[in-house]
This record gives C-alpha cells, sequence and structure tokens, in this order.
DNA sequence: TCTATATGTCGATTAGTCTCGACACATGGA
DNA sequence: TCCATGTGTCGAGACTAATCGACATATAGA
C-alpha cells in the first residue's frame, strides 16, 4: 500500500518513466548510470537523484561493476503494481475484472502457451 | 503516455488512492461526492480536488443526480493502466512477462471462467 | 601517489502540490 | 422568492519535488 504509493510517484515523472521504460528494454543486462543521463539528455547529478527515487521504490536496483553502476530493472515490483492494480479493481468481485486479464492475455503468452512451449521441447 | 502519468500522480497520493479503492468497492453504483469527503474524513473542498485530479486522470468520472454528484471509477483505466504496464515489460520479448500473467490470472478468472458462468444461464 | 573517469551528495533556487477558509453556484422545497 | 443543502472555485500559506552547480567519494591505471 505504502509501497504502492512509492511506486507511482516514482513512475509520475517523465524522466523517470522513461528510465523504468528504457530499463526494461535492457533487461537484464541494464545499464550504467553514465550512459542512462547521457542517453535521456538530462545532467548527471539529476540523473542521480531520479535514479534514487525509482531504487527506493523497489523498481529498480543498482550494482556496482567496478567503476560503473549497473541499473536494473526488478520485474518483481512491475508484477506486484499490476498485481495491486488488478486485485484492487477485484474487490472481491472477480466478475468485474475477467475482461481485464483477457485483454491482458493476448499481449503476453499466459500459462497455457508457456506450457505449450515447454511441450515442444 | 503523458495520460499514464496523470494516473500514476494521481494515484500517488494516499487520500486519493483510497478514494479510488473505495469507488472500485462501490461499483457500479458509485457514491456522492460530500459521502466520500464524510467517509474519508477530509473537508469537502479539499475532496472535491482530489476527485478533480482523479477525474482529470480519467480514472473516475461524475455523474449529476438532482443534487449530489455521484462519483464512479472507470474500470477502463484500471484496465488500459495495467496494460501499459504489463505491455511496457513485454518491450517486444513476451518470454519476460508470461509469469506476471500468470500471477495476475489466479486472482480473477480469464475468459474461461466467464464462459463457464455463462454457460451456467 | 597522482590523475582521470564514474558516480553520489549537498545546498540553493524554482516550481509545483496539498490543505482549507471564504465565497459562489446549483438544485429542490417552503 | 427565500432558504437549506450539496458541490465547486479561488486564494493564501505550508510543504514537497525538481533541477543543477559545486564539491566529495570511489575505482583504475600511470
Amino acid at each position: 500500500m505504502e509501497r504502492a504509493i512509492l511506486a507511482f510517484a516514482a513512475l509520475a515523472q517523465p524522466t523517470r518513466l522513461d528510465v523504468f521504460r528504457l530499463l526494461m528494454v535492457h533487461e537484464p543486462d541494464g545499464l550504467p548510470a553514465g550512459e542512462i543521463a547521457r542517453r535521456m539528455d538530462v545532467p548527471h547529478n539529476t540523473m542521480s537523484s531520479h535514479l534514487a527515487i525509482l531504487a527506493r521504490a523497489g523498481l529498480i536496483e543498482a550494482e556496482r561493476r567496478s567503476r560503473l553502476i549497473i541499473y536494473r530493472a526488478r520485474l518483481e515490483a512491475v508484477r506486484a503494481l499490476a498485481s495491486f492494480l488488478v486485485k484492487d479493481c477485484c474487490g472481491g468481485r472477480p466478475e468485474i475484472c475477467a475482461p481485464l486479464i483477457a485483454e491482458l492475455s493476448p499481449c503476453c503468452p499466459p500459462q497455457k502457451f508457456a506450457a505449450e512451449e515447454l511441450a515442444h521441447d
């Protein structure tokens, strides 16, 4: 709940939302702080505070690699946030958001498709 | 994208997140502005601006019923926001967030269950 | 140890948000 | 028309967020 507020606040800022999307695209390798700042055309110290806010919200994580600090998106956080949104909507009455799940599924194949893929092996 | 920023900003505030959840619970009837303010123990004018922000973000909608103004949650908005989060995560590689969908599904039965429910009629 | 590179922290300025009293508008009934 | 009730708008004060220059730290190589 408090975690959701932090996550929403972190994503409610254009630069940070862009950074988050960028790191999503660069999963699972991540990107160093400096390169993120360069790509976004933002001073490195400004970017540093944005990255800190995203990290505090649990949406990204940092890992030091010699001189570089690599940032990566935390997929569990996306899952948790989407889950919060959807379960919030359910509110004890699953019939309301069945169509919601239905619309989400075509985007990424759900477990049925994953199972099929496993069967191919 | 800009819509997502507005929605995130609207939900990144404790009172507004609570109001949104309250209106989700009260779907599809909704609640009048005054009662929302009373339940949240917030002055009516403060609540009025919060409701305006949620409405501008497209998360709720207002309908005048004689003297009352009834607010209702907009389920399409939740769907759109969750969809944005999930598709964002996909980023062309569906295999990443298949487990995400898989975790969401048990919460609300997907179309298969809805079809079963229809079959019972 | 010295220098260069990569990143973070501090502090000040600017901009935006939150809150709420006071007032305005809108509806319905006396 | 007058009053009561339900909402919205305005404006001011307090608080919080965003930005960036200047400085600090951390690592690697000469």
